[in-house]
DNA sequence: GTGACCACCTGGCCGC
DNA sequence: TGCGGCCAGGTGGTCA
């Protein structure tokens, strides 16, 4: 499941293969992929488009165009793969991009969770959704007092404002178990009740964790994998995620699974009280 | 404003 | 072997 890192891993890939890319058509193939505008205007302003460079926001991919930027958000089970004009279309593919050299680039989504916006490039920052996310993790606004003003209200336990993407963008399920252990932090504790120290464990330990991610091509569980077919390497570092039943890496005690806020967590009960 | 719940989707896994 | 049911989870929408 495509997190920061792993957007971040996509993002570099495609740059490396696709920046000055002229498109001479969009194939859309499941019209739900395209949020916005309508799959006749998605596909008309697309084309004859350059891509001028690749960004990322939190976990949205970002195809910058002279006057559009293409959104892509990865959700559950997207990749992009560069594939030949002449190679088979198979079932999980919904938007290609075909080059004027003959490439194409190829949306495969099996669960078809993913979404696309088109958008004009002015201001796009102010503009849903990008103006819906909060800060990256390595903003330098991010700080304990920033930290502390958004969570003061906040009644739900610390796993499930992690993954809130208003707060600190790009943390997924994964990276907030890995996040939360490292700080010794219990996935249930109630945000407003967390500490200055706590709030700085999170802050220090999101870096950390997403920087070890990102220099290891990212977390490949279940059907990830980032474009080209590469599969990252973080899930040997993985501590407790997926873990469950195995000794902690610091106690030895049993990891153990619960379920917060509907999402499978991981922790270790003694290194992580409430 | 906040929090809980559900729908969106399909493939993998498990039990029968 | 085949079938049904459950689970995985990021996000947006709805409702209390």
């Amino acid at each position: 499941m495509p997190e920061l890192p792993e957007v971040e891993t996509v993002k570099e890939t495609l740059k490396k293969h696709i920046l000055h890319k002229k498109i001479k058509r969009v194939d859309v193939r499941y019209p739900k992929i395209i949020a916005s505008p309508s799959v006749e205007e998605f596909v008309t302003r697309l084309k004859n488009q350059e891509i001028l460079d690749m960004r990322r926001r939190g976990k949205w991919l970002m195809f910058v165009f002279k006057e559009d930027t293409l959104l892509s958000h990865l959700r559950m089970e997207g990749k992009f793969f560069l594939k030949e004009h002449e190679e088979e279309i198979n079932r999980h593919e919904h938007v290609i991009f075909e080059f004027m050299d003959g490439t194409e680039l190829r949306y495969q989504d099996t669960r078809k969770f993913g979404r696309m916006y088109l958008l004009k490039s002015d201001d796009i920052e102010k503009r849903k959704p990008l103006n819906e996310l909060g800060l990256e993790p390595w903003d330098p606004t991010l700080t304990v007092s920033y930290l502390k003003e958004k969570y003061k209200t906040k009644r739900l336990p610390i796993k499930t404002v992690l993954l809130d993407q208003s707060i600190i963008t790009g943390i997924g399920n994964i990276y907030a178990d890995e996040i939360l252990f490292l700080s010794h932090i219990h996935p249930l504790k109630v945000c407003s009740k967390l500490t200055k120290k706590e709030c700085e464990q999170i802050i220090d330990h999101t870096k950390s964790v997403l920087n070890h991610a990102i220099s290891l091509g990212g977390t490949t569980i279940r059907s990830y994998e980032s474009s080209e077919g590469v599969h990252g390497r973080f899930q040997h570092s993985l501590l407790v995620h997926n873990h469950e039943g195995e000794a902690c890496p610091v106690c030895k005690k049993s990891i153990i699974k619960i379920k917060v806020g509907g999402r499978g967590t991981y922790y270790c009960p003694k290194c992580q009280k409430k």
